[in-house]
DNA sequence: ATTATATACTGGTATAGACCATGTTGCAAG
DNA sequence: CTTGCAACATGGTCTATACCAGTATATAAT
């Protein structure tokens, strides 16, 4: 076993609590009783509660204990998640029409964005997002080639996140995003249903790797009356 | 002095960084060295480190030494902050013209998002904001009245959040903003001096002191063409 | 001058003990 | 039965020391 001691304790604990060994509330033994349990010295005991604080997992309490605590919600919401998730949170059944789907040369915009080579191909692919059936947004993501090689269609157009961390263990790290407003043209007010010139809520996100490499460029128009982006900060 | 040692030594550190001690980039003396400088154990040393490297403010790296990070924009946005400090940090000259200014009693809706009692009165402020005397807002400020007691109407107006920290020590914690877009109403294109029905960035925004009472809740229309929101997660 | 190697130094992990302030609990006095 | 207080348990802080795995640098061999 490489990895340290506490980081050992750290994962039995939390897995111990994913049985169901504890449950939310629950108070679990002490620092003193785990640490000769463990047998490791007190400080090095901490050291996997503590780790297991930072993720929100446990709660301490001087004078009384530590507990399992009750994962907040919008902890959930904080990472960087994609379409279907923010759906599914929100109780809707995501849904999607793939109006474009090409490998072509990038823009100079995506090639800014995306920190792309000369010569590198992108994946461009235009879509109608919808929620509980009801158009919701218009979106356009470009993805550099190399990141969905060996990826069929159906994986990056269903389920892109979900489908990068499993297949290649590529995990998004943070975001950066751009919202502004704007009015519908023709072209979308057709694909979203809504009149030309209505209120569009414009979003623009670059996602990165936890490495730093930017993987992803989208730029999506919501419509105004039909959706809230709802943050915390 | 009530505060354990290893904030203390945090309290130093950092001030000594603030003061050009060390710049970005610079090393630091090692957690061997600077130990011995405050009569401490390297243990509760490197506590103190710990708590500047959670902070952002220091990088440690094995072998190497502890360096003074540099400050990543997105920490200074990502901190709940007013108009005020939103256009200095792009540049702009911030200004603001009131359009109202009374103690009223509080909309159902405001009642609900300050959490209000049944007798308490709110002071509700209408305001357009500009930036380098351009239109870029309209917003309407409910706040209850309370918070604001003894506060005059410009300390109010011009910057609320800097006086609530100086003169009544109430620091914002976080805050909860919905975004969503919309068309301009007649009265609002008169004010931010556009056309009726072009594109609006709504936001609403309850901020919330550090102790999780909520203090303000505001209601922005921004020019869409005008405002662009970054956002890093 | 270049390359290998040894050495010193760095932060990371771990120990065994100590004392503190606060929260909990049980027992005694009313 | 309630109240108050003492004893105990808990997490928070701190010490002094030790060894480890990387990094940097001075030194020696080429």
């Amino acid at each position: 076993m490489g990895s340290p001691v506490y980081i050992q304790i750290h994962n039995e604990i939390k897995k111990a609590i994913e049985a169901g060994k504890w449950s939310v509330g629950d108070r679990i033994p002490s620092e003193r009783e785990l640490a000769v349990q463990f047998h490791v010295s007190r400080m090095t005991l901490r050291q996997a509660i503590q780790t297991l604080v930072e993720e929100g997992i446990l709660e301490r309490f001087v004078g009384s204990g530590t507990f399992v605590a009750n994962q907040k919600v919008q902890e959930k919401m904080s990472g960087v998640t994609g379409f279907t998730d923010l759906m599914l949170a929100q109780g809707k059944q995501p849904s999607s029409k793939t109006i474009s789907y090409h490998v072509m040369s990038p823009s100079l915009s995506e090639v800014e964005k995306l920190k792309l080579k000369d010569d590198t191909q992108v994946l461009r692919m235009e879509r109608v997002r919808y929620g509980d059936d009801v158009p919701i947004s218009f979106e356009v993501a470009t993805i550099p080639l190399e990141i969905v090689e060996g990826l069929s269609k159906q994986e990056v157009s269903e389920s892109l996140y979900r489908t990068l961390e499993t297949k290649k263990g590529l995990i998004p790290g943070h975001a950066k995003q751009m919202v502004s407003a704007s009015s519908a043209s023709e072209r979308i007010a057709e694909y979203l249903d809504i009149k030309r010139g209505d209120a569009i809520l414009r979003l623009r996100q670059i996602s990165y790797l936890q490495d730093g490499r930017p993987f992803e460029y989208v730029r999506t128009q919501y419509v105004g009356e039909r959706f809230e982006f709802i943050l915390e900060k």
